[in-house]
DNA sequence: AACAATGATGAAATGTGTTTCATAATTCAA
DNA sequence: TTGAATTATGAAACACATTTCATCATTGTT
């Protein structure tokens, strides 16, 4: 994971980095709040982990600021003192989760993981490789921003694939999970749809996602 | 609200039961983990407040086996100790958010608020009075499981409406977001699929969801 | 190498959703 | 009450996705 740590205690955010580091993330220290703000334009994070006191622009601000921009990254404020009035503030002002000092690093973590994996599940947005599904709007597009138009049966199927990625689907299965079919039919829907989802694929991305394996099915991987 | 409060010191669960009342909302006391999960096989509630130590089953328990049974109703718990490893296991559990004792009821209020909203921007089923949409399958049912068969248009049509449901709703708005036009067409494609809409809703549930305010809009309202 | 099975392809046919049109029904205001 | 504006409606026209078909290419086997 990448983790954007935002507190100015170095005494506190060092060992904090480095520990992360040999749980095998990758975090990065900003100073103050406006050091985490330019960060945050530039990196993308996985989490954000604020101190609510910082010079310049506070934690609980950087929080309503990013919010406010529309960045949806899972954040994690720390608060001094367990007051009742900060701990409503940080849920108000849109972090997901709150932690008072003083506090191990393992229970750090552990908030860390259950913030990105309820970030993860609820999710409605499927990403594979180059490119991005939107579940809610059904629309993709790629990486880059280019939009790929696809009938709603190809959005289905490589819905289908990217949920399915790196496993062998074979025609059984498609048929049941995106015609709905409970039989192999006798035409060739299934091989006429992964071709046109193949062609649009190629031709905004430049590569080859749907490999054949003959007699087997299809199978999704980005080489 | 539907609020129930799985607390066996009642000195602690009547208090925040009437404090819930005052607030507009209805809550309801389990004197242990067993009642609880009775309860919840019932009542369908926004939030459930779940004490850590009760007798039969402990409130992490509960809130695990709701986990597992599928029920995803928003869960906050409540800890007597700060000790790390209770907050993680906590976190854990599938619990949204938890609480340590003592705390103000308004913290308590805070928190179930933050938690409900949390919960109800994420979701992705749009629950309307006598029917539900979801937004990923694009299917929908009546509450008693029958199917509603929608186009695409007439699904993101309703969308629309139940997002928006009590306020008026001009042509230039549906216009926008439905059929993402910045102008309003010279035809009358709106009011055709607000008809063929209001036939398929009206077949299915006997009710006339979408009123026509002339010279306005629409509006939905279920009554 | 030849063959059978499987998969790929382009174009045509079909089916379905979407939009349009002409007309009828409302609503509101004068 | 009458008329102009707005909304409703059924059927037709259109557009587009989906499926089919005939043909070609590829794969693995003998």
């Amino acid at each position: 994971m990448e983790i954007l740590i935002a507190e100015d205690e170095s005494q506190i955010a060092e060992p904090l980095r480095k520990n992360f580091l040999e749980e095998g993330h990758h975090a990065m220290v900003a100073k103050d709040g406006e050091e985490a703000l330019k960060l945050v334009e530039k990196i993308e994070f996985d989490v954000i982990v604020l101190d609510w006191k910082m010079p310049k622009v506070s934690g609980i601000e950087v929080c309503r600021r990013l919010r406010e921009m529309g960045n949806k990254t899972p954040i994690l404020l720390l608060t001094a003192l367990s007051q009742v009035s900060n701990k409503v503030e940080a849920l108000n002002s849109g972090a997901d989760d709150y932690i008072t000092k003083p506090f191990s690093f393992e229970e750090l973590l552990a908030r860390v993981k259950a913030t990105k994996r309820r970030y993860d599940i609820e999710k409605d947005v499927l990403v594979y490789d180059d490119f991005s599904l939107d579940l809610i709007s059904r629309k993709v597009e790629t990486n880059d921003g280019k939009k790929i138009e696809l009938t709603d049966k190809e959005f289905d199927l490589l819905k289908y694939f990217i949920t399915n990625k790196g496993t062998v689907i074979n025609k059984a299965l498609l048929c049941k999970y995106v015609w709905e079919f409970n039989f192999i039919p006798k035409t060739n829907v299934c091989e006429a749809t992964v071709k046109n989802l193949r062609k649009k694929l190629e031709e905004s991305t430049g590569k080859k996602y749907i490999k054949t394996l003959y007699g087997e099915g299809y199978i999704l991987i980005a080489d």
